[in-house]
DNA sequence: TGAAATAATGTAATCGGTTACAGTAAACGG
DNA sequence: CCGTTTACTGTAACCGATTACATTATTTCA
């Protein structure tokens, strides 16, 4: 079989530096000593030669890709950024690689999903495509992964690393309606599984309820926590004959805060004089909105910087369970009545 | 050697099923025909036993990883979410996978660029890192690329992707000179060799030229499209002693304008009263910051998917070196005084 | 001083696929 | 009816690293 390789390989190195392919590998992994001229040397060659490990061959050697993956429902949101900068920052540190990837519950179906045991060391998992079941066996095969803004299931070990949402939701809703007297609070939730989204549900009630507000379903719809989406089904709700009356909107998260607005706008509905408006994450443009928005900060990028790390220590044989809950905070601005 | 495979490999599909490990590869990869019936029967062994081909392996043995990089400066930006949307949705189509790296200039001293020919087919270089004489050796190599934002260097025949720059600033800078008669605009470039701030400036500096403004230098400021940095900047600047009077910002990107109102709103400047303000992207917030931001509209989520058709499009041998320069077009809104 | 540990290196098997080459049987073409 | 495709399959070399095992020279230490 004759296949031109163009590549300087491992044996151009070794035959240069007259030594044997297992002295350049334990010279490259430093796994080994080396001679202090046989590293001289080597170093001088495999600048020469341009010498650059191939990738795959190491892997399938050592049977580690040095990539971990990210696995996301999609990207359509801004809160992805300080989330991947976090990860990026200690992925790049450790000199790995980043693999990312988007897989969600309604394409589980279609096709397998694209990153895993196959082609990374390890997942950051922020999907709901990758289903209870699926989580037991690759744990049972002992692949490492950490879940993000998602609690492991019952009896399964997998470290996770989220931020306190149902407390703190209760809190901003009841601030509603204690501080500024809301009784008829839209809420848009979130994608149906995803774990943010029910839990801000959950702390919208009990809010309410605390408050001997009756909670009207009619007042729930579905934002998904995108813009497009929040943008769309409030226009929907606000031209629908008969909609029940509203004085204000828990939008789910900052995203879906910018859809609302934008609506909420272009109904003549002003904020907050009208109807109050609450977001959730401090995204970078949350000061900034008309008005300033409500919200709660999340610490998007330390979710992903711990998150991360514990990967790391999953890979260098640390093992850990534990759910770390970061704390969150609200941030008072105009948008619910406030200044 | 005694290495424990735990994952199930070709050998045993094929043993499970009768056949040769080349008739499995060729079923796979669907690249010489396999008679029916040994088709159905390794349809069921495959997932029977849920055997996944191992990545590593195969880019070995066919010299492709099935992966396109995406090298960026940073990932600081808003502006990547649309782009990385664009880009993703292209390689999953195609089935391959997507490393997302940094690297910038000053990184380079310090270490290699993370993504290349050693782990992956292709790369979407949108990073000054990758200097032109990097760009020459690789093209040199045959190695696939494509630009974002970023014009080839002469004589190298590299596909390119952008958006139109100059004559659009220039415009939307006259607007600010003859409809609401600014003198003395601000400008925060963005990184010092990255093409769009060059030549944002390019056209910031025509505008001025072309209506008998000579340009003071004092009014150029480095924001680096980032928003804490044009906010830094900005407070900087304001707070010196005998600052030069100013009564519009070009703030050079999107991202950056949230830090510059953040900056005016604290030092009591009324926008657009006092100081006109106006952007570049046209980011998902633009319409829905205080006051609603006149910018440019780039079609950032169209550059990212077109520059990855041509990525692969240069994989299936289509060899191209266009330069594409997407149409951009201003959006009037609030912040630059019109409405 | 002699046994044992350590340092430095080499040889060759191995990771899990792809594919060149070879071969057989059936279909085709004139 | 026979030479030539075509369809299908198998064997084994190969991709470029890592690393178990072996070997020799040098230290260490009781």
């Amino acid at each position: 079989m004759t296949r031109r390789s163009s590549s300087v390989t491992i044996r151009d190195v070794a035959r240069k530096a007259s030594v044997s392919v297992a002295t350049v590998s334990r010279y490259i992994n430093k796994n080994a000593p080396v001679s202090t001229e046989v590293a001289e040397r080597l170093s001088q060659v495999m600048t020469e030669l341009r010498y650059v490990p191939h990738a795959a061959a190491r892997h399938l050697a050592s049977r580690k890709t040095r990539v971990i993956g990210l696995l996301l429902n999609n990207l359509h949101n801004d809160f992805f950024v300080p989330l991947l900068n976090g990860v990026e920052a200690v992925v790049r540190k450790k000199g790995y690689n980043l693999i990312v990837a988007t897989y969600h519950a309604n394409s589980r179906s279609q096709m397998q999903p694209p990153i895993g045991p196959h082609n990374t060391d390890g997942l950051l998992v922020f999907s709901d495509g990758l289903m209870d079941e699926d989580l037991a066996s690759l744990t049972e095969s002992g692949f490492p992964m950490v879940l993000v803004h998602r609690t492991p299931p019952p009896h399964l070990s997998i470290p996770s690393v989220t931020v306190e949402n149902i407390n703190i939701t209760q809190k901003l809703v009841e601030h509603l309606i204690k501080e500024h007297g809301k009784r008829c609070i839209l809420f848009l939730r979130g994608p149906l599984h995803q774990e943010d989204s029910i839990r801000r549900e959950a702390g919208y009630r009990s809010a309410l309820q605390a408050n001997g507000i009756p909670v009207d379903e009619n007042l729930i719809l579905n934002g998904d926590f995108e813009r497009d989406v929040a943008y769309k089904v409030v226009n929907e709700f606000l031209r629908s004959e008969n909609h029940v009356d509203f004085d204000a909107v828990f939008t789910g998260d900052d995203d879906a805060a910018i859809g609302v607005l934008k609506s909420l706008h272009e109904h003549g509905i002003r904020i907050p004089d009208d109807v109050a408006v609450i977001g959730f994450d401090d995204l970078g443009f949350a000061p900034f909105l008309n008005p300033p928005l409500t919200t709660v900060r999340a610490p998007t990028e330390s979710v992903g910087q711990i998150a991360t790390e514990r990967l790391f220590g999953l890979l260098e044989n640390h093992p850990s369970d534990e759910v770390i809950v970061l704390p969150t905070e609200i941030i008072y601005r105009r948008s619910c009545g406030c200044q």
